[in-house]
DNA sequence: CTGTTAGCGCATTCAA
DNA sequence: TTGAATGCGCTAACAG
């Protein structure tokens, strides 16, 4: 029998003695054996096996400068797919590393955001990757984060110079919109993220570059940039339908806004109203079978889960230095 | 000033010793600060805003019988909404419980899994949740995994007795398909997963079970059980529709599959050809809004996800000990 | 209420 | 090639 029950937890002690042999020939026959004769590697192999000897990864890191194999992740919202991609994205760079992702949900709460901090860092994290919120920023200062590296992905902070990976906001936005534009919208509404939220003020500014190109001036009314959530979004879809003079056409800037506002176009189409057009930045699954034409701005978060895990193995791995470095993956238009 | 940086990490000794107490003084005030006169309190506060000092968990939980407060989390895949949103309901919990999650994807992949646990145990978890895959579970017995109390979701694991949460598969599936037979359909497809995963097993009793009780005879023509992911499930759509006798209705027993068949639904339809009703095990965004209807049977992911945390911390926090026990979710029929 | 001592599991020294 | 001593950061247990 091999049972290694019992409230105290198996340490390199016990195999060595199970092996007949001192700690330290366990410990470097798990750290790859250099230096240690093979019968002895077996022999250690062997008892580590029949106990069920896990090696204690956290006593291992305590050592200064041993990484501990730990990549702190927070994003704001993993309801979201897009999210949920992105993290797989980083999940699968870390693991090609051989590191583990520590994963929090900030919620776009500030205050969240900050405790996912302190507690990644206290747990030794190699590294951190951000989705940050909009919020105050204090807490992601160099000073404070001493010499843990940053990717901040999505999203910059304003003020703070890290590794950064964006999408090509402005200009996806902007070309979405001259796509309805060009089929000869100028009623275009607008739903977004809050300016202070950094993709949602460039995507909007994509979008009122497109109109003012055209010299169309953009209409308050029509423009909601309030809205986290699907139920939100399809208030304010809603409320903007219903105007008298109700725009034709829908720029959407998030996924969580087009959903929200093809649930209440779909609605209207049930009651035989009529279904503006849409522009969604954001892909969503089986955007190609909504009752009125979606055009999407689309991008891959998964990769832009990659980029940031990239960028930041770059960092520890040494093979970058320098200045922080800015990738800005580009996106597609995707006609319906 | 009050930079921190430097390789060396701050310790509970420069805080000491810059807020003039002893090493001990800053661990109780850390701790609590039971037992520490509240001037002392306030010194140590200071010292430790001003170095910008985060305690060393991992050296904190390095002491046998402390709690790390980390717990592990392995799913079979974070690209698929449904398991983002099982995350989240995990990692909400956790942090009401003042804990982190490790995330690890397995990809259905047993390697990959067994690695993530014996990781997960290297870095001293206080619990495991596992969506499993199907292979085999030796790395899961008890006398492996020690005293880490391990939660299931989703699926359950033949021979072995822990706390599990699961979906009424069985009772949806059977109910999803009667659906079908009511509104006369008799020749009905099947995609799923393959026999060997618990969910793909279960739900496909369900609908062989309705059929049968209408004395009907599952055609394996139209039963396809190997589709991971969505072009694959499309491809089998595809091939199921192009036949001779070609089902009026598909049961999907997945998200994965169901967007996989509605793409290829889709595709049909815009050049004409007939589309079958969809019954579909998962919801997914939009669905009302489908070119033919679409019935789901609905349950939500992230109170699975709440569910199993909550049926480890009752485990960790002692509140519940004895026999495993197994918790099984209802499911709603969404007539479209 | 405060400080000193000791040891958690492991790996980097150094000595054999 | 192997082993013994030492210390990583922190906190129980024990003095004071």
């Amino acid at each position: 029998m091999s049972t290694s029950r019992g409230a105290r937890q198996l340490t390199i002690k016990e195999v060595a003695s199970h092996a007949g042999v001192s700690p330290m020939t366990v410990s470097r026959t798990l750290a790859g054996g250099r230096n240690v004769r093979p019968d002895l590697q077996e022999r250690v192999m062997a008892a580590v096996q029949e106990l069920g000897y896990y090696r204690n990864e956290n006593a291992r890191s305590l050592r200064p400068g041993q990484p501990s194999g730990l990549v702190g992740v927070a994003i704001t919202n993993l309801a979201n797919p897009y999210y949920g991609n992105f993290a797989l994205g980083v999940e699968e760079v870390a693991a090609e590393h051989g590191r583990r992702i520590m994963l929090g949900n900030s919620g776009e709460d500030d205050a969240r955001e900050r405790q996912l901090v302190s507690d990644f860092i206290g747990r030794q994290v190699d590294g951190l990757i951000l989705v940050p919120t909009s919020g105050e920023a204090e807490h992601l200062r160099p000073e404070r984060l001493g010499d843990v590296p940053l990717v901040l992905a999505s999203r910059r902070v304003p003020g703070l110079e890290v590794d950064t990976v964006l999408l090509d906001d402005v200009g996806g936005a902007y070309r979405g919109t001259v796509s309805l534009l060009d089929a000869g919208h100028t009623r275009i509404g607008f739903l977004g993220n809050r300016s202070s939220v950094f993709t949602g003020e460039r995507r909007y500014r994509g979008y009122e570059q497109a109109m003012a190109e055209r010299g169309l001036v953009v209409d308050p009314l029509i423009v909601a940039r309030a809205q986290q959530d699907v139920a939100a979004a399809s208030r304010a879809a809603r409320a903007m339908l219903d105007l008298e003079d109700a725009p034709t056409a829908i720029f959407s800037a998030n996924n969580r806004n087009t959903i929200g506002a093809l649930r209440e176009i779909g609605r209207r189409i049930r009651e035989g109203l009529p279904g503006p057009a849409v522009v969604s930045f954001d892909d969503f699954e089986l955007s190609e079978l909504m009752p009125v034409p979606v055009t999407i701005i689309d991008h891959d978060a998964r990769l832009l889960g990659r980029e940031a895990a990239t960028l930041l193995f770059s960092r520890l791995d040494g093979s970058a230095e320098g200045a922080p470095r800015t990738v800005e993956l580009p996106v597609t238009i995707e006609h319906p």
